[in-house]
DNA sequence: GACCCCCCTTAACAACGTTAAATTCGCTCT
DNA sequence: AGAGCGAATTTAACGTTGTTAAGGGGGGTC
């Protein structure tokens, strides 16, 4: 009847029905009803959960790697800003996509080839191989940051029904007495893509003020607030 | 017997057990029990699992929310930094900190009182409302974002015991033919609070650079990488 | 003393991850 | 072709989870 399964045809599945179900619905026996197959049946290809998870998340990142690793542009500030916003739309265009891929490990190495890549661009850029490090990784912290906060309230890709919970009225209300906190909800509530492009370009200036040789305290400790103190 | 419970002393108990059992060891009755009473004895006071969380998470902030707003320092960048290092601070003293903070929705408004604080701070200092919020919701995110990922390479607040799996012959095997990949891993692994304050170092220096009227982008559409294209 | 509302208990359900044992499939060797 | 064998899957079951339904005890008020 059905073929064999295998890793590779259960991540597949597993990451197809993400979209369907969301994380919390991805259950095993569900996956396995997907497959034609009873669930016990997945613990011959997985010692457990986790590992399968893990599985989709590698999955994951193998399908964004070559978008990143091809990202365009004529510097390297430009180039590192479109491999991030690859990220982000995959992140985005999975349901519950950042936090699957937060603290998961991967299985293989399918994310060294886009990062070894991004990373010698940095540093033929003059960047030296630990600034070069750091960026990349300041970058990727904040996208997938921010993708949790946005995938909480846009919870399904390509649909704008917000989570029912963040609600206009009862927001204002709680927020009387507090206009800046609350014209900054608006300000992220309202237009998220706007939102991560001012972050990027603030982490991006950063990281040409700082990390980049010539930039104002590169190779100094010098720092904002008092970093000694930590 | 045991008194009465309710929100409040829920809230705190869990929030306390937190660091026992994990988040995924935080049951519905093995809160119960700490409280000497039945599971559904909690249905009363919270409509489900979800909402309790909320209010845990709410309950942390609330904790966090005065460190935060006392914050010192001789120029708004310094006062950013310490701000925002107190957050990190509290997120790494809770097992699962950042998973928990992260994504939920707050039961009130404790966490404005600091914010409108911040804003106001950042506004005398000549940044328009809305360059004050997306400045501290950058520095927000990439801090959740970072401890996230801290906290799934040291599970436990106040010991040293990393996850198993991250181990150094493996991870150098896989990468073997990915130098840099190699180095950057360690960059990370190696020293996670010096990654992190220069991460901040380079948010904030980002913040200055494009965020503040005087910064060099600052009204200008102009970014790094083509935002128009999005 | 009867009523009522608040707060909690007891009992139970469906669904979950996981394990153990039995079973079937698909190949190889003779 | 048939026996043998390991790989892959099924059936059955266990303990635990979030959650619901129904009932009961304990103050306060008429």
């Amino acid at each position: 009847m059905a073929t064999r399964i295998d890793r590779a045809l259960v991540a597949d599945t597993a990451l197809r029905l993400l979209n369907e179900v969301g994380l919390e619905g991805l259950t095993l026996r569900r996956i396995a009803k997907e497959l034609d197959v009873q669930a016990p049946a997945l613990y011959w290809h997985f010692k457990n959960k986790q590992e399968l998870l893990d599985e989709v998340a590698t999955e994951m990142f193998r399908r964004m790697a070559a978008p990143i690793a091809h990202a365009k542009g004529d510097t390297w500030q430009e180039r590192m800003a479109a491999a991030i916003r690859e990220q982000r739309r995959f992140l985005l265009g999975y349901r519950d996509g950042a936090k699957v891929f937060s603290g998961t490990r991967f299985t293989d190495d399918s994310y060294a080839t886009p990062l070894e890549k991004m990373l010698r661009d940095c540093i033929e850029a003059g960047f030296t191989p630990r600034a070069a490090a750091r960026a990349w990784f300041t970058l990727s912290t904040y996208t997938v940051g921010y993708v949790i906060e946005e995938q909480s309230v846009h919870p399904t890709p390509e649909s704008d029904d917000r989570d029912p919970a963040y609600e206009k009225e009862e927001r204002a209300r709680r927020l009387a007495g507090h206009p800046l906190a609350d014209e900054a909800g608006w300000e992220f509530f309202d237009d998220l893509d706007a939102g991560y492009e001012d972050g990027l370009r603030v982490v991006i200036a950063g990281i040409e003020a700082t990390l980049l040789p010539g930039g104002r305290s590169a190779a100094s400790g010098e720092a904002p607030g008092d970093p000694a103190q930590q």
